[in-house]
DNA sequence: ACTGATCGCCTGTAGGCTAA
DNA sequence: TTAGCCTACAGGCGATCAGT
């Protein structure tokens, strides 16, 4: 799992993460929105399902820190009733009933995601005047509970499945970041995967713009690496730089030339200004990743739909029946050209020029005459 | 077989000191 | 101020053992 697309969202957002309670929600919050982004991604009967034990495996989170009981859970914090009549509910009507309080690390997290927006200041202007607004953006409308009796029912196993919002859907589609799974872990060890993020989204979003240089705030620096402000500046600074280090060293392959420095601001006697800078890039090889990273969207968009269609047409969900309907040429052929149409349409911004009818009809053609699964794979 | 608890090792980090 | 070195300490993780 190498390339991993994220809502740019999560990165142009990473401080107002530090809203949520305490650090180890802060952890599993986001490590429920890259796991939800992965899922999206690689699971072609992706349901949204939420299994604890995978997450943690996946996410590299100890698990422990999942089922323990939250401290101060926002769902107690929230209701009028007091949390001591809470309790007594969940006591007499069991906990998987609704009166269940979510309060372990995990639901707390599924439940602040739930019921907690994210926020995004704007500003505009018109024709008499100028305005400013704030506007929310939820990552996730639903979250629901499963549980079944396993070990001739001494256990209850549980599993979460979820609702992503469509907004955050189209955008993991449409408006995404890159970014390495496994770099993503390895920074997270370190608490600096905020930075991670923060530094794809820069060179991902200048590089278009022909831009090779960006400057922070030191303060926000200092924000995002939890550098006390009490510290000394020249702490703070050595501390910036070992983690700059850091990253000119396991980041120099996927982003050339990276280089983190400072400046003198105007009138400043000692440069502290931080700034990154990386070796230009040539435009035809940017178009040319983009080119292919769209297509490969588009390409996975076009499976989940058809998907959807197999499974309205023949309300079962096998992967091998989904197979043998998708070479098979003479069943719902309209039904799947058109499907490739409207998925086009979607992606068209990518795909502008060509007539989607006619590829549609070739694409099906030619994946018909795939022999094996492992054929199919390589063109779709 | 599966789960939970404990222990100790290992790694990464903070912070002090010093030389340049 | 910066860079390098050193030590003390905390948290993470795997191994092991005990209980169902």
């Amino acid at each position: 799992m190498k390339n991993l697309r994220i809502d740019k969202n999560i990165a142009y957002n990473v401080l107002e993460f530090k809203k949520y309670q305490d650090r180890q929600t802060q952890i599993i919050i986001k490590s429920l929105l890259i796991y939800f982004s992965y899922s999206h991604q690689i699971d072609l009967f992706g349901y949204g399902v939420l299994d604890p034990h995978d997450f943690a495996k996946k996410m590299k989170i100890d698990k422990d820190s999942l089922f323990k009981k939250h401290p101060d859970p926002k769902q107690v914090k929230d209701t009028p009733l007091g949390a001591k009549k809470l309790y007594e509910r969940q006591e007499v009507e069991g906990c998987f009933s609704t009166a269940r309080v979510w309060d372990s690390y995990l639901e707390n997290a599924l439940y602040v995601l739930n019921t907690f927006p994210l926020y995004e200041n704007f500003k505009g202007s018109t024709l008499d005047g100028k305005y400013i607004g704030i506007k929310n953006f939820i990552l996730i409308r639903e979250v629901q509970l499963h549980f079944k009796k396993t070990n001739k029912g001494r256990n209850t196993k549980i599993f979460y499945k979820y609702k992503l919002d469509e907004a955050f859907e189209r955008n993991l589609r449409k408006f995404f970041l890159q970014t390495d799974f496994q770099k993503y872990l390895q920074f997270k060890k370190n608490n600096t995967e905020d930075f991670y993020l923060t530094v794809c989204n820069i060179y991902q979003t200048y590089r278009l713009k022909q831009i090779n240089k960006y400057y922070w705030k030191f303060e926000d620096l200092l924000l995002l690496f939890n550098i006390s402000s009490d510290l000394e500046a020249k702490y703070q600074k050595r501390k910036l730089n070992t983690i700059f280090k850091k990253f000119t060293g396991e980041l120099s392959v996927q982003i050339k030339g990276l280089q983190f420095g400072w400046e003198k601001g105007k009138g400043q006697r000692w440069a502290y200004v931080p700034f990154v800078t990386w070796d230009q890039v040539d435009m035809s090889i940017v178009k040319y990743d983009d080119n292919k990273v769209l297509d490969d969207v588009f390409k996975k968009d076009l499976r989940r739909n058809l998907l959807e269609v197999f499974f309205n047409q023949n309300n079962r969900r096998d992967a091998l029946g989904f197979l043998n309907w998708l070479l098979d040429n003479k069943v719902d052929h309209q039904l799947k050209v058109a499907t490739y149409v409207s998925t086009y349409s979607m992606n068209k911004k990518v795909y502008k020029g060509a007539k989607p009818g006619t590829m549609a009809k070739q694409f099906f053609i030619k994946l018909a005459s795939c022999q094996n699964e492992k054929e199919v794979r390589e063109y779709f």
